[in-house]
RNA sequence: GCCCGAGUGGCGGAAUGGUAGACGCAGCGGAUUCAAAAUCCGCCGCCUUCACGGGCGUGGGAGUUCGACUCUCCCCUCGGGCACCA
């Protein structure tokens, strides 16, 4: 009898597969079409469990909607420009692109033998020139019609490496490599104007009727639409230019608990007034020796400095307010000026405690209102409270009416205006980086800053750069920046800078539905394929990435490189957990961690154990598989293991998708045994002849089950749920002793409704049980409901609440029979001891509850 | 700091407001075997009871309900994002 070798099995399913093009999207307008995308990976060199569990959810979608009947579209492509690849050019030589394109062809060998429906022949890489060209064509395109501009914008600064930082490239204050410390710098950038889509991208967030609450709500957040007030104070005294401070609030309200006005480092006023004062000048310094991140900004301790100056309160000229510079305010958001009302905001409570600001209530809770000590008062703005600083409305109205009346009071005496801001800021795309699209313009002498002509696109990354020194390669190219004037012909230069990974990873869902035309999108295939009808992948991008993308889809639509209907491009999104593994270590002599992979460590009675020297190992909890903890287990040993069939069913079956998966040995043995099992099966029933019997009837029912809860798992995402049934299906099938008949036809539902899952081993059993062609695409099966339901059912009965016994009644039973059989029930009965129950609730089909 | 999530047996998890723990792992008992591996059958939340049964139980605390893992509020812990990581 043949045992179950996914080693010979996969690879002969692949090539049949491939011999039949059988993933090949083809442009059907007589049938329905499908797209389904997972987010394309970066090309780090490996393959991930991560990715393994990303693309083998998108497969089973793929593979269930080609069955159901759907012109399927199902590409892979790389992400492939960015920071990773400079970085091992400067740790290891080599080239970006040398090191990019390796990557690619190592992970594409590693991916293959997953058996992942994906039509191969559209897949690009987005350092390639075909891709990036037609980006670079794209931002002329943008920048003709308005939708990306320049302006100033500040970086982090090593002041050592003399190059701008990452983010994630600055470590408390300091650079990564240089540990310099960190300036923040002002350079002119380009950026896409999605500000200017604020309230459309806010509005169209209610359509979006497939996509997780919490992604909705994030980006929701994010846009930050808020109605407040702009006004300004009057300054006194104010050095040359300044006579006002301009002041944007969304609780006008608390106007009257004003108790000083606080200015960002940069806002024109602190550096008017740093050319005169040592003092500011060094507080100055100092806050700008931060880097540019939000988190570190709100995280680092609030300072401040008394200017001196004084602001008149604009309800009261006698009343005057001190002027702070302070760390925390950013000049990207409103004005780049507050004022601060320590009664009802945290923060500046904890400020004005800090340099002895007054504390003024401006309104207390309605029940025993006392004055603010060391905790600001916040309620919701819903919640009703008693003014003590009203002017224009109740004494007793909530925080949003009084915002309202403060507003329209304001208006009337000509303090400011209410005005609705949006948080969203416009997108920084430069970057000074060689590994990226380049930004196609040239700065002229005589004519300013020109748009390259698009017959010389695309504008290519030369080749022969070095990274033996820090900052971009471009920069101090010999002659790359050396081009003639687009617009008068006379020697001109290039700008060197790139462009934000993002953009790229913002259009190349569209890139796909014509991955190699020479327009960016070719408006036949992507008014068929758009939109993408499942999107796949990590909840990190819920905000970024998709509204970047949203952006994108318009910008792309008014250039016309996409229809209408496209301009929101993922119908639906799924956003799946991560794969996560216990973590394995030991410590050194001086106590330092040292991490061991999974492979490396032993069982014993006594616990972990390292396998080579018998060390005892100590396990910390799963986490996120990462290189650096070692806790990493690579899908080609597993595969190499257990063939891509058992890794594919474990990643879907432990776990629910949207959550955190543990990869565990035991649990990809345990997948193993299970498919192994199914073949033994499959392989018993295929040579038995046994005749009709009694017992067909109830195979075929659960095999009806199994198809209706299967199919409702797989459209519901609920991959884990469907796999249990798979097992429990499973179990009935080799306990039944139904007819050899009924048997082969259940045990070939069972391959159909694995085959989304374990698509090598599916075709494999299709075979042996005499199912025609190839079980992929082969109709889905259908759930015959005459065979779902049941005559009878079984109805729990709760006392109180608790459940005590059940009854097996006729499905459809009329209530006032159940409550008959209900009270003659015996744990009724001795519940009762002779009463009559408070209360008897019925729920037909489902459960009764007798109250007493 | 701000925004968003998640928390259920020894473990992963299941459960349209209606029997908490489906299914799987681990464990325990049995069959098969000269023996083992593999396989098959059964048991398996905690406490209590010879047993029948009873009590407790979904991170903690309150609330709504005949009934709460599920809804509301507060708290704790862990995770994601915070605009130059991708």
């Amino acid at each position: 009898m043949s045992r179950y070798t996914a080693k010979d099995i996969e690879p002969k399913w692949q090539s049949a597969w491939e011999n039949a093009g059988a993933f090949a999207a083809v442009r059907d307008p007589a049938r329905p079409k499908y797209y389904v995308l997972e987010m394309f990976p970066y090309p780090s060199g490996r393959i991930h469990m991560g990715h393994v569990r990303n693309y083998t959810m998108g497969d089973v979608i793929a593979r269930y909607k080609m069955s159901c009947g759907f012109s399927v579209l199902h590409p892979m492509g790389w992400d492939a420009f960015g920071m990773p690849a400079e970085n091992a050019a400067m740790e290891q030589g080599g080239h970006p692109k040398d090191w990019t394109y390796g990557n690619i062809a190592d992970m594409r060998a590693q991916m293959k033998p997953l058996g992942l429906s994906i039509d191969w022949s559209r897949e690009f890489a987005t350092c390639d020139p075909e891709y990036y060209g037609q980006q670079q064509s794209m931002f002329l395109d943008f920048l003709e019609k308005g939708l990306v501009y320049r302006k100033n914008a500040t970086v982090n600064w090593d002041p050592v490496d003399m190059t701008v930082l990452a983010n994630e490239q600055v470590i408390d204050g300091k650079g990564w490599r240089s540990n310099a410390e960190v300036e923040r710098r002002e350079l002119t950038q380009w950026f896409f104007k999605i500000s200017d889509f604020s309230e459309e991208l806010l509005e169209a967030i209610d359509g979006l009727d497939n996509w997780p609450d919490k992604v909705k709500l994030m980006q929701r957040n994010w846009i930050g639409k808020s109605r407040g007030l702009q006004f300004s104070f009057g300054l006194i005294d104010g050095p040359d230019g300044h006579d006002r401070i301009e002041v944007y609030t969304t609780r006008p309200d608390t106007l009257m608990g004003a108790s000083f006005i606080g200015i960002s480092p940069d806002h024109p006023l602190a550096r008017s007034l740093e050319r005169e004062n040592q003092e500011i000048a060094a507080f100055n310094a100092e806050c700008r020796r931060m880097g540019t991140s939000a988190a570190e900004l709100e995280t680092a301790p609030k300072n401040g400095f008394d200017t001196g100056l004084r602001v008149r309160h604009p309800f009261d000229t006698a009343w005057e307010l001190p002027v702070y510079i302070a760390n925390f305010i950013l000049m990207d958001y409103g004005t780049g000026a507050i004022f601060g009302c320590p009664a009802h905001d945290q923060r500046d409570l904890d400020f004005a405690h800090k340099y002895g600001l007054d504390v003024i209530d401006t309104f207390v809770a309605l029940e025993n209102g006392t004055s603010v000590g060391n905790e600001a008062f916040v309620p919701p703005k819903t919640e009703k409270v008693r003014w003590l600083k009203a002017f224009g409305w109740d004494e007793t109205a909530a925080g949003a009416e009084a915002i309202d009346a403060a507003i329209a009071f304001c208006e009337e005496n000509g303090v400011g205006m209410g005005v609705t801001k949006y948080r969203l800021r416009d997108w920084g795309l430069s970057r000074q980086r060689y590994w990226g699209c380049p930004i196609p313009v040239v700065h002229c002498d005589t004519c300013g800053v020109v748009p390259e002509k698009k017959e010389n696109l695309p504008v290519k990354l030369p080749d022969d750069v070095t990274f033996d020194k820090p900052g971009n390669p471009l920069d101090r190219h010999p002659t790359w920046r050396d081009t003639p004037c687009p617009a008068c012909g006379k020697p001109a230069k290039r700008e060197t800078d790139t462009m934000d990974t993002f953009v790229d990873s913002s259009w190349y869902f569209a890139r796909f539905t014509a991955p190699h035309a020479a327009t960016p999108t070719v408006m036949e295939d992507a008014a068929y394929w758009m939109n993408v009808d499942q999107y796949i992948g990590g909840i990190e991008h819920a905000i970024l990435h998709l509204l970047y993308s949203r952006f994108f889809a318009r910008a792309m639509n008014i250039c016309g490189h996409l229809p209408a209907s496209a301009i929101e491009p993922f119908d639906a999104l799924f956003t799946q957990g991560m794969v996560t593994h216990e973590i394995y270590v030991t410590r050194d002599e001086k106590d330092r961690p040292v991490y061991h992979l999974p492979e490396h460590v032993e069982w014993h009675e006594s616990g972990a154990r390292l396998g080579a020297t018998g060390e005892a190992v100590e396990v910390i909890p799963s986490a996120k598989m990462s290189k650096s903890k070692k806790n990493v287990v690579d899908p080609v040993n597993i595969i190499d293991a257990y063939g891509a069939d058992t890794a594919r069913w474990f990643v879907l079956s432990d776990s629910p998708p949207e959550r955190d998966v543990e990869w565990t040995a035991s649990g990809a043995d345990a997948a193993f045994k299970h498919l192994a099992r199914v073949h033994r099966i499959a392989t018993d029933i295929a040579g038995s002849e046994t005749p009709e019997s009694g017992a067909d009837e109830a195979l075929l029912r659960e095999m009806h089950k199994a198809i209706h809860d299967v199919t409702m798992g797989i459209e519901s995402f609920g991959f884990n749920a469907a796999i249990a049934k798979l097992y429990a299906f499973t179990n009935t099938l080799q306990k039944s002793d139904a007819g050899a008949g009924a048997r082969r036809l259940a045990a070939q539902t069972l391959a159909q409704l694995m085959s989304p899952m374990t698509p090598h081993l599916a075709e494999e059993l299709w075979l042996l049980l005499g199912g025609s062609g190839h079980v992929t695409g082969a109709p889905w099966p259908k759930a015959d409901p005459a065979m779902l339901v049941e005559d009878s059912v079984t109805l729990p009965i709760q006392i109180n609440g608790k459940r005590r016994s059940e009854i097996t009644v006729p499905k459809d039973m009329a209530k006032e029979e159940v409550e008959k059989i209900v009270l003659a029930d015996n744990a009724v009965q001795r519940a009762l001891q002779g009463g009559a129950p408070k209360k008897l609730i019925v729920v037909p089909g489902r459960i009764v509850n007798v109250v007493l």
